[in-house]
DNA sequence: TTTATGGCTGTCA
DNA sequence: ATGACAGCCATAA
């Protein structure tokens, strides 16, 4: 089954001014239909600052409820902090800043500058 | 064992 | 594009 263990591994692997989505990290693993389990790993991931849990949302490129308010604006602003931008309806462009795991060997992580719509 | 509940998602109206 | 909904599946009760 998916591990939390292996779920920290790969969400570890994120590049700082990207973000990857549940599902992806999911099939990443080999776990099509993990995405649920993803979540929930990271919703109990202990508070350690290797693990940038903030780099994840969901498959439409919004920051995903919780039980305990106030950490979506938190994950917000880490990822503002990191160069990643929202759109006026609070969604970061997936075209633009997902996490592109094949780019791992060397690409530096800078967003793709505006303009491409597909 | 059965039910409920999540940091989700793809599909469809 | 947007909202609703039914699957999804590990944990907790």
């Amino acid at each position: 089954m998916l591990s939390h263990k292996s779920i920290y591994v790969l969400v570890a692997l994120v590049p700082s001014g990207r973000v990857a989505t549940y599902g992806q990290v999911a099939r990443l693993l080999g776990h099509p239909r993990g995405a649920r389990q993803v979540g929930y790993a990271l919703a109990r991931a202990p508070d350690d600052r290797a693990l940038p849990w903030h780099r994840v949302v969901n498959a439409r490129g919004v920051i995903s409820a919780r039980r305990k308010p106030g950490y979506e604006e938190f994950q917000r602003l880490l990822l503002e902090d990191e160069g990643v931008e929202f759109d006026a309806r609070g969604r970061i462009p997936l075209a633009r800043f997902q996490w592109r795991h094949e780019m791992l060997d060397s690409h530096p992580h800078v967003p793709r500058g505006g303009g491409e719509t597909l």
